[in-house]
DNA sequence: TTGAGTTCTACTCATGCTGAGACTTACTCA
DNA sequence: TGAGTAAGTCTCAGCATGAGTAGAACTCAA
C-alpha cells in the first residue's frame, strides 16, 4: 500500500512465472438479506450449469483476476459481489435498486473439495437491503427468488435439517448460517435495522426489523424508549405515516437514519443464555 | 456440504479446464499477538525474497492448493495458517508453542495490485498466543522478531505514520490495523483475553492484558469486581500467587479460563465517544 | 529491622440502563 | 358506533457501572 519495490525487483518479476503453481479459482458469494411481509428474506438463485445443477444457491460466481486470458479486467473483490448481485438478479447496480445496499464482507470458504471442479476459495459478502422488486434471473442463474429463511430449515451448526425442499449447493448453508448470525449481532451494536428500511421509516416498522432478525417479539414501549435515547440512532422528520397500524391504532411518527455509526449503548436482545457457554 | 452432485456431473468434470482462467493465488497471513513486558506485540518477519525484500511484514504464504503441479497436499485455510506461523518462526505446530493459541479468520483482502507478481488474494488469521519464546527465522523469512505494536506508527486508517522505521510491506499495516481493531472489540464480549495468559493467571495479570490491549488504565477493583461477577469467564484454583506485586501488595489468588463462550453482560471499554460517529 | 510506598480485595454509594407493566390516546374494521 | 388494536408516555423495581474508601499484605530501600 504506497509501498515502493525495491531495485532490482523488475527483473525477478520478469521471470516470474505464476502459472508454476497449482490452479487455485477464487469467487464472491453474497448473502442478500431483506425483510417481506415482516419476515427476513435471502436471495438465492437457482443454478442453471454444473456441479449442483438445479439447486439453489447464494448468488455468486467468478472474480475478475485480470490477466492475458481475459484481458485486463481486474475488479475489487466488492465490485466482483455487487456485480454477481446485479448479473443474477437483473436488479441495476448504480444507483438502481441495489444503490442503496450495505455490503460488509462476511468471510472466505476455502476447505479443498468443497467445490467438485477444482479448489475454489469463496469469499463471501453480507449485504443489508431495504424492500427490492422481485429479481429476474440471468448470467448463470435459471431462476432468482427472494426466499424466507424460516423456510430452508437452517440449524445453527449450518446445515439444512432433513425435509427441507429446498437445498442449498455447496457450503452454501453454513455460508448463510454465518450470514445470519453476523447480521443478528450487527443489528445489536450497530444503526443497520435501517438498512433495510427506507429512506424515512417509523420505529414500529424499524422495530418489526429487529423482530425479523432475531426472531423473537420485543417490548414496544422499551424499544421506543431505548431508539429514542440512542444518540445519532435516527432522526425526527417531523412528520407522521399517513396511515395507522394495519389493524388500527394511532398514526406512527417519521424518522430517518441518524449518523450514529455504533449503538452506544447497544440495544442487546434478550435472554441468550443458551448461546453463552 | 454433504451434497450430492448431479448424474451428468462427472463428464462436465472430465472435460473442465481450469487453465482457461486467468491465475490467480491464495496466501495467508497471520497477525499474531502477545503481550510482552505489559505490552502488546505482533509477531513480523523480515521478507527475504522479493517483492519487498528486506521489509517487515506478516508470516504468511501461499496455500497449497493441491493438484497436478505439487502433488495432493490440498491444506484448509486455518492449516495454512497454522503451518506457515510455525514455518516462518520456528515454533512447533502441534502440541508444542503454537499449540494453545487462539486463531480465527480476520479477513481477506485482494484489491488488484497489492502483490506486484499477480493477482494474489491474502487471506488474514488472527491468532492471540501466551508469551512465547523468541522465534527463529525459517521459510522466507530473514528474521522474526516480536515487535511492539506501538513502535510501528499504526493510525487507525491503516497506514504507517511517516517516521517509522520498521515499514511493513504489502497492504499488511491495513491488515495489521483491522486484527488490532477486532482483538480490542472481542476482549469486549468474549474472554479470549485469557488466551493471553498462561493456564493459571491472576486477576491483575488479566488486568493488564485489557489495559495492554486498549491502551487505558482501568480501575482495579472495578475490574475485579466485574471478572469474578461474570459466570464462566474464570474459575479459582484455590492457590495464591507466590509473589506479590512487582513494587509490593498482597499476594494474588490465582485463577484458570472459565467455560464461558460470551461474556454477557459485556465488559466494555470506557468512553468511545470518539468511534460512535 | 523498620517504615514508606504499593497493590489486592472488599465494601459503599450515587447514577443510569433495563424489563415489566399500566395508561392515555388515536386509529381500523366490522 | 363500538370493540379491538397499537403508538407513545410514564412509573417502578432490579441490576450494572463508575468512583471512591478502607484494611490487610506485601516489596523495597534506608
Amino acid at each position: 500500500m504506497g509501498a515502493v519495490p525495491e531495485r532490482d525487483e523488475s527483473e525477478f518479476l520478469a521471470n516470474y512465472d505464476p502459472r508454476a503453481y497449482d490452479p487455485v479459482a477464487v469467487t464472491v458469494d453474497v448473502v442478500a438479506l431483506t425483510i417481506r411481509d415482516g419476515a427476513l428474506h435471502v436471495l438465492l438463485v437457482r443454478r442453471g450449469n454444473a456441479p449442483f445443477a438445479g439447486m439453489w444457491a447464494l448468488p455468486g460466481g467468478f472474480v475478475h483476476a485480470g490477466g492475458p486470458v481475459r484481458g485486463d479486467d481486474a475488479e475489487d473483490l466488492p465490485e466482483a459481489a455487487v456485480r454477481e448481485l446485479a448479473e443474477e438478479t437483473g436488479l441495476s447496480a448504480k444507483g438502481g435498486a441495489l444503490g442503496r445496499v450495505h455490503l460488509e464482507q462476511l468471510g472466505t470458504y476455502g476447505a479443498p473439495g468443497r467445490d467438485p471442479r477444482m479448489r475454489v476459495i469463496s469469499v463471501a459478502y453480507l449485504a443489508f437491503a431495504p424492500e427490492l422488486p422481485d429479481p429476474e434471473a440471468g448470467g448463470d442463474a435459471a431462476d432468482a427468488t427472494w426466499t424466507a429463511v424460516d423456510a430452508l430449515g437452517l440449524s445453527e451448526s449450518g446445515e439444512q435439517r432433513p425435509g427441507t425442499t429446498r437445498r442449498l449447493a455447496f457450503d452454501h448453508a453454513r455460508i448463510l448460517a454465518d450470514g445470519l448470525e453476523r447480521a443478528r449481532a450487527k443489528l445489536e451494536y450497530t444503526p443497520l435495522a435501517t438498512a433495510f428500511c427506507g429512506g424515512e421509516f417509523t420505529i414500529p416498522e424499524l422495530r418489526a426489523v429487529y423482530e425479523a432478525v432475531w426472531g423473537e417479539e420485543l417490548h414496544a414501549g422499551n424499544f421506543h424508549r431505548k431508539v429514542l435515547s440512542v444518540p445519532g440512532f435516527v432522526e425526527s422528520t417531523g412528520a407522521t405515516s399517513d396511515r395507522g397500524g394495519r389493524r388500527g391504532g394511532p398514526r406512527p411518527r417519521l424518522y430517518r437514519a441518524g449518523d450514529a455509526r455504533l449503538l452506544h449503548p447497544a440495544l442487546l436482545r434478550p435472554s441468550r443464555e443458551e448461546e453463552i457457554r
